[in-house]
DNA sequence: CATGAATGAGGTTTCATTCAT
DNA sequence: CATGAATGAAACCTCATTCAT
């Protein structure tokens, strides 16, 4: 059942996945604890499952972003854009890769970090492409992607759809922060690619 | 006795709240389970004695830090600095006041939320006053605060001590970027408050 | 499916009745643990059906094998080495047979113990018609069966197919310990009946 | 607590390790399933408990029996009646550290069946001693010494305590039919060592 | 102030069995 | 005749907490 990923998202992003038991995830769902084991091994690869999925459809959803850009001006423009999005639209996700990483076992730990690198290395391999390039000045590379990602990804605590701000403007507006902060030499205009 | 605080926090750090058993606690500290209630109440208030110590302490140092700083320029200066430093001292502090917010009761979540929204008022009305005075330009106070708040945090996750940049080095760096972001219009010196 | 008698029968050997799950057994023949209901009606019957085969076989090849034989000289002989034939042949059997009395429900329970005292009852007749006739000298039949069985059934503990002693070589050597610890008079001869 | 061991013993002398729930034996001993584990790790360390605490008994009991015995005569006179008064009297412990082998995690397993393997070449060893000082005329000493400890153990299912013979007449009797058995030379009166 | 034993609730998981498809 | 999903009971075990000693 398709149900006890969504019930399980939902819970594990309340309660964390600790204090979800898999009693309440049961109830939620609507059957007994011991038919969840009809679809699931065990706890742990609840879990799991989980983040290897969002972190292989994020991978894969960046890589096809990235296809249309050009240079690396481009490419950190739909970066950054990919990453607002996507974060606001599938925080629950995103904020239980990040805080239950902890709760994962040691191989399952292994395999999802080494996701979130690879993702991480296509923000590096960009910045230091534009600096290669002569278009960007950083410092740092690694310590400038860490930084962008710390603030883009924050948006997803602090972000409401109903809020002043859409989705959109925060990623005009980090866009050109970003843009910014890496000294990015491109004249820009204020549109972002990806809209009308 | 004082070590079980140290323990405390340092096993909720690592494994959670929710994982970490007063069994293990009791184990670390060198007693039995049930001598632990000799020196704490109940799990729930060694946890909020913790965050609420730490909160405390963070508006204390922050505000004696900012004694002596006068205009917006220099509060924001003060602020980031001291926010860096103390970030990268009590990382574990940091992190469990973050990530064990929801294992708090309904009314010591309260307590805590509290402190930590007057901590980032602090933030927010250096750059609403920095607007007024016209040294900052700033869209959105509370959301820049919140971005800046983001970025800084995110030194709690990958410095390393032993790294390639000092504590003081990050503080000075993020220190000019904010600064930046701000649109701050103070000519600057390389220097930070507090340093020789 | 004959299949899921024999699964079963090496299960329960293995790793008991308790033990062995319906799960382990459908893996073993190959389906699905539902699809096991279309062959057997509960776990106990599929115990008591094995246990109620082996008895009946092991009755009517011991009757089988008794028809030659005239006196009780004849009769114990040929007792004797049908016993460790039989036990060596279905070791399997056997010891379930001993081990899981207790797992089975208590009408099963009776009729495969009453089936048990028939087949004890056929060595103790034999020892009480040779003491009748004289050419047996035992102090109390009943025990000296119980150990003559015990004796004999110890075989499918140690006995090994490929060790120094054949199951003939065994039923040779047990068939003579067991005249002589009954006293009998008969002057013997090395052959044993059955043998080429 | 001392009980809980006496119940566990006669708990899974009655139902078998796997049958026995840890509710069941919590009830017997009057106190809740959880409390058991103040005093026991696991249901696992419980069984093997039990089985080592024999053993090492068994194999102690044994060696201070034999002290006084000189010949392999007397060693085998004295072990026959050793062996069926100990299993005797600790039937309950004799039968589990059979049945329940299977039940071990491997790497008890291994204790336990090392300290068997001690105890029946305590035996073997008589029988060879005997055999090299032309004593006994025993074909395969291995193997009558199965043959022997098989008869003798079989003593734990059918001896009733208040039955015909006492423990000292099947003692006794046994002895005889061993001594018989390996072909043992020295002339014999009715007594047994340890008799008065 | 420490201990060891007790409690009762609750955790994850397994099980035999049923049944609609 | 096989499947997959459901059930409800029960399994072992852990937990926070209490309390007499």
């Amino acid at each position: 059942m398709e149900a006890i990923g969504k019930a399980g998202l939902q819970l594990i992003y309340e309660k964390g996945y600790e204090a979800m038991s898999l009693r309440h995830l049961a109830t939620e769902v609507g059957i007994q604890v011991g038919s969840l084991y009809n679809h699931i091994s065990t706890k742990q690869d609840l879990l799991f499952g989980l983040l290897r999925k969002h972190m292989e459809n994020l991978l894969e959803s960046l890589d096809k972003a990235l296809i249309p850009a050009g240079d690396p001006h481009q490419k950190l423009q739909t970066f950054v854009a990919f990453h607002v999005r996507y974060h606001i639209a599938r925080k629950r996700e995103v904020f239980i890769c990040y805080s239950e990483l902890r709760s994962l076992d040691p191989e399952n730990y292994e395999v999802i970090v080494a996701m979130r690198r690879a993702y991480e290395e296509r923000l590096i391999a960009i910045l230091k492409d534009g600096l290669a390039q002569g278009r960007f000045s950083v410092a740092d590379p690694q310590v400038a992607a860490y930084g962008i990602l710390a603030m883009l990804t924050g948006v997803c605590t602090w972000f409401r759809p109903k809020g002043r701000l859409s989705a959109e403007d925060v990623a005009t507006l980090y866009t050109g922060m970003v843009l910014d902060a890496v000294g990015d030499k491109t004249p820009r205009a204020a549109s972002l690619p990806g809209e009308a």
